[in-house]
DNA sequence: CGCATCCTTGAGGGCCATCAAAATGCGTGG
DNA sequence: CCACGCATTTTGATGGCCCTCAAGGATGCG
């Protein structure tokens, strides 16, 4: 079943774990997954959807746009992890209770809510979707930690080609990529939260991957016409987005 | 009920959760936390419990000693996160199947081994555990985004500031802290993969920091005589650890 | 066409990496 | 008790990445 098809079916929920292990949901749990959006909503751009030290009875499906998730230091906002339609985005506020972070609307955005008790219910009796319900929290983790790890590695041009390769990636399993690039909401300033860098610094580091041709940014687009290249410049392993069919031998270290 | 007695009625997981939500656990859950622990074992310095790209049957609890859990990029090792006993390391893989990343001890540890068909059940047949279990993994991503932010915002020494305080804390919630400091088996160059610095560095920023009087590391044993002025130094905000009884007001930031 | 937001460019300085080398501490075995 | 090996800790010099301060240009919207 293609990706269309499937958000065609189930338009609030169809893209929850897609490219990853969706195909383990039954078509009752897809179904049950799509009815337990209570409510959709469309937001505007810079919205905070929950904010740090919050308590929710709901957690928040993205059903279209970019979010992301952000903590804020010294009035300097660090962007720790986006966000793409499918993410289950605040799921981790169930099991937390209050949340240690703020999750931000960038462009406008589309929203399903799924109050906590229908998840009470799910893990009374579907073990199985509540596996999946855990599991789609615990990637947020392994993305914490590549992004900890590319910080510590990476300079500035390359932790950018990093970023755009995940979004790429991302958005490609949700099919919402295109062959030659993707197109993103993201400002650099945007770019400059998430890597940890200043705008300054980080437009000078987009200007180098457009002089060596590596990526092309521009505001709403990313054009990629070598996707190997970009990929490794940014040492971009995927293994830890969790797609499916990942064979045993890509997991292991691209550079051994 | 003190650390010490919870610990000696339950010595396999009585510090699992210790000064978070572990007083939402019954006896009766208590009693089968502690029985989930098939076997025990004792590990040596260096060992990797658990590598990238595995798959395991079972999870580790650490019962005494610290572990890293790290990655490697370029043959430099990066620790993503640090643990203590109490800590259900990598329950992770119970959910991801597969692990995107190493779990390695440091100094001599004890480990209990609990099996994923045990968890299996517990999921079944109580929502309640199963819910603190997933609680437990989500704190791993906290930690995780604020070491992000950590990483971003602070120079070296503010790091380690920030990084004791962590550690200082997290000792204390299982009653393994000093009311002038803490026992650690960790090196100058664990420092290092843990802050994305290089020994060398991170040697000048604790001599910055002895000669400030702030924090006094040697081998072995970390004394402050000023923890306020630590936590200051460090930036450190204890919010992200969900420890027991924190009033909403000590939530937000501390510097506001 | 005015305003806000975003993007771009330049100069100077600090934090941290790298290379090189030496000192200290600790366990082992003679 | 000392010699030895080894890991860890310490010190110095040079250079690059990225920050800060400052200002100008482009883009989009009402």
């Amino acid at each position: 079943m293609s990706s269309l098809e499937e958000f065609a079916r189930y338009p609030k929920t169809g893209r929850f774990l897609a490219g990853r292990v969706r195909s383990a949901l039954s078509a009752a749990e897809r179904e049950r997954m799509e009815a337990l959006v209570a409510e959709t909503e469309v937001l505007e751009h810079g919205r905070r959807v929950i904010a740090r030290g919050q308590t929710s009875d709901h957690s928040t499906m993205l059903i279209e746009g970019f979010m992301l998730r952000t903590l804020v230091a010294d009035n300097r906002r660090h962007a720790v992890s986006f966000h793409v339609p499918g993410d289950f985005v605040d799921l981790h506020c169930f099991a937390l209770q209050r949340l240690d972070h703020n999750i931000d609307c960038v462009g406008q955005v589309k929203v399903g809510y799924v109050p906590h008790d229908a998840i009470v219910q799910v893990m009374r009796d579907d073990p199985q979707l509540a596996r999946l319900f855990w599991f789609s929290t615990l990637l947020d983790a392994a993305m914490h930690r590549e992004w900890i790890m590319k910080l510590e590695q990476l300079t500035a041009p390359r932790r950018i080609a990093h970023i755009f390769a995940e979004i790429w990636q991302r958005l490609e399993m949700v099919g919402l990529a295109q062959s030659d690039g993707f197109d993103t909401p993201l400002t650099q300033i945007d770019l400059a939260d998430m890597c940890g860098a200043t705008a300054i610094h980080v437009n000078r580091a987009i200007a180098e991957l457009r002089k060596t041709g590596i990526a092309d940014f521009r505001r709403g687009r990313v054009v990629v016409s070598d996707r190997d290249r970009l990929e490794e410049f940014g040492d971009f392993n995927p293994s830890y987005l969790y797609a499916d069919e990942a064979p045993a031998a890509e997991f292991s270290q691209r550079r051994a």
